[in-house]
DNA sequence: CTGAAAGCGCTTACAG
DNA sequence: CTGAAAGCGCTTACAG
């Protein structure tokens, strides 16, 4: 089509305002437009293959239909998944779904949260970097919808799903305890970031709890921007205290560990038992069966999907749900 | 803001027309406006804290600077790792990007790109599933401009960016061969898309070549919905014709399969040699170094988005690529 | 019952 | 040099 067919182009072959032709095809005033009238619309708009606007539509409407979507980075497993479960929760409900990824850099989230404004999104669902408060309050006195997913911040007063990261990592270090281990390591994040945080807590919470002695060198922290070799070799320093247990923070840490594990003359689990936040099918290449933390990804997707929804059709107070985690144990 | 700020509400405080405040906001007719006009506006649009609203721009300019993206899955690797590539391109060249996920399913890649071009996307980047060719000359025959990606209909006349799946699964064979290999065997795909029957093709081509007998019980054929259970089902099946070497037609073949292995007391390089279609971090998880093919994915979305862009400036012939794939040896 | 008119928030050809 | 006016393609309050 070198033009594309307007309501205008309806209304003239039909002989009508555009307005008519617009209430005829939201099916509006049904009874009170002439069958005839609304049939000949009808079958016009068919035969010219008439396709709405949702550009004006959206201008004179004020509501784009559009959900905006900021993970950390979209090619991370744990973030794709996440963003197929919002793809097809939004588009259930008749939304649209746009993505960005931050890199975990706070500079490049605010853009691209500004980017989605502009762009008039009825609402946003974000999982910010360190720093982005800021920006989070931005939105709240714009009236701007959001509902923070998997991270929160909470010194803010706002939405959010997220995992009950400190009981999980607390279940998971007594897991490794329970199953003998007397020299419990961790594979953390040198990172503020809340979520983060409480990984580790529960990890020095469950030792505490089972009268374990505080040892620094079992716990060695690598950078959120998870380069692998950086991860190995954070590792490699971790293995030299000798653990017999370990925890992975993140899919992320777990790959890059367990392949330099494939490396090396220690196996698992005899010489060493392993849990791996996240549950991913990829960790199914590795030869020993592996105990990990599930989120319930569908059910976090979900909530927060339904929580921006209700908060876009209405003023209410902040919507709060921490999930808690579920350990697969395989080993 | 309870109500966003426009360009009227700034005209009306600087006392000129809107016109003359979109001039200087786009920085337009720089030369003709007086400065001291020029710096309350910008002065009054920085207090008022104005954001454009492209939706409008949008409307009035008919172009979204939007992108639209479907793949199979974006919660597939493959799917993912080129959104983030395409993301960035788009972003790099002032465009915003939206996904979305066919599930190989036609009806559904129907209904995603109505949705795309109804919200006027400016162009499309499409991983078509089988049957979807009607769709793609619809989309020709209403001038919107797009690219296949990965997939292409060689009955079709339109651009697109594809690997060169039959060479890469020749030379992947041949390499098998090479190394010794007397039975080497395939899990390939039952589907009639052509960069899947390639792989084949290239499978057989290169036994043939090396004077091997085709043997059809050395290949085994999965359903493309990539069940895991199904695919291992298949893989123990094909394992009964006692094959020293395998080629899994894509990275869900390979992880599925290989977990599989790893139940089994058969022994990778040992008992049988392995390549894997494309190359993804989680293939370390595996015990042994395996051999892959690397698609050249970051080429492969630029090129995909520098058509798109050329195309949607003007009118051309089509644009092919066919990229050859590199074979990563590690065994 | 039916439809003209106004307006969403922008851009730009055009007139002065 | 400067800016009023028209218009992008819709929706809907309102008047007849």
């Amino acid at each position: 089509m070198s033009r594309k067919v307007s309501l205008k182009d309806i209304a003239k072959e039909v002989g009508v305002s555009t307005a008519l032709v617009s209430y005829v095809l939201n099916n509006l005033k049904e009874g009170r437009i002439r069958k005839e009238v609304a049939q000949r619309i009808r079958e016009v708009a068919q035969r010219l293959n008439y396709r709405p606007n949702q550009v004006a539509r959206s201008l004179k409407m004020r509501k784009t239909l559009t959900i905006g979507v900021i993970v950390a980075d979209i090619s991370n497993p744990f973030s794709s998944a996440l963003a197929r479960i919002l793809e097809d929760e939004a588009n259930g409900i008749g939304y649209t779904v746009i993505f960005g990824s931050s890199d975990e850099n706070p500079g490049k989230f605010n853009r691209l949260v500004e980017t989605f404004v502009n762009r008039q999104v009825d609402g946003l669902i974000l999982s910010p970097p360190e720093g982005a408060e800021q920006k989070l309050l931005d939105l709240q006195q714009a009236d701007v919808p959001f509902v923070l997913l998997d991270r929160y911040y909470p010194g803010l007063d706002t939405n959010y799903v997220i995992l009950d990261n400190l009981g999980a990592s607390y279940t998971a270090t007594k897991h490794l305890i329970d199953s003998g281990c007397s020299r419990v390591a961790m594979v953390s994040y040198s990172s503020e970031l809340v979520h983060l945080v409480d990984r580790e807590r529960g990890y020095w919470s469950a030792l505490a709890d089972a009268g374990r002695p505080a040892d620094p060198a079992l716990v060695t922290k690598v950078s959120i921007d998870n380069k692998p070799h950086m991860i190995r070799a954070s590792f490699d320093e971790l293995l030299k205290a000798s653990p017999d247990g370990v925890l992975f923070a993140s899919n992320i840490i777990a790959t890059s560990c367990l392949s330099r594990l494939n490396q090396l003359p220690i196996r698992v689990p005899g010489d060493i038992r392993v849990v791996c936040f996240d549950e991913t099918s990829s960790l199914d290449l590795f030869y020993a069966p592996l105990t990990c933390i599930r989120q319930p990804m569908q059910q976090m997707g979900k909530a927060a999907i339904d929580i921006l929804v209700e908060h876009m059709s209405h003023e209410k107070e902040a919507t709060r749900l921490k999930i808690p985690g579920e350990l697969i144990v395989r080993d």
